[in-house]
DNA sequence: AGGTTGACCACGG
DNA sequence: GCCGTGGCCAACC
């Protein structure tokens, strides 16, 4: 069953989390597959620019892992960054490999 | 109230 | 490519 950004933020609510935190996971869903951002733009699209290391802190709070796809998310660098979900970094590019977001 | 930590960034050597 | 340094912000203790 495909998650709303109603119910996303219910939970989310429901979890204590902050509001800036929950910005940033409601950013990360809007994100298209096959495409990816970096920390960086993200944390331009929720109004804060210079909070890009804060919205690291906030993904790996992602309570709703699968549905979320926080994985999009890479370094201004062009490197994946980490990941907390089962599988780690592998299993990040892996899926970014198989939307064809990365080579 | 103050210090530490971290899924970061940019710059330099 | 690697590593160190300074800066940034919010969360956590």
């Amino acid at each position: 069953m495909a998650l709303t950004r109603d119910r996303a933020l219910s939970i989310m609510k429901n979890k204590g989390m902050s509001e800036f935190q929950i910005k940033v996971l409601l950013a990360t869903m809007r994100i298209p597959k096959g495409e990816v951002v970096t920390y960086k733009e993200l944390a331009k699209m929720i109004g804060k620019p210079k909070a890009y290391r804060a919205v690291g802190t906030a993904l790996k709070n992602n309570p709703l892992a699968p549905q979320i796809p926080c994985h999009r998310v890479v370094k201004s660098d062009g490197t994946l960054g980490n990941y907390s979900a089962p599988g780690g970094t592998k299993k990040k590019r892996s899926m970014l490999r198989a939307e064809g977001a990365i080579k």
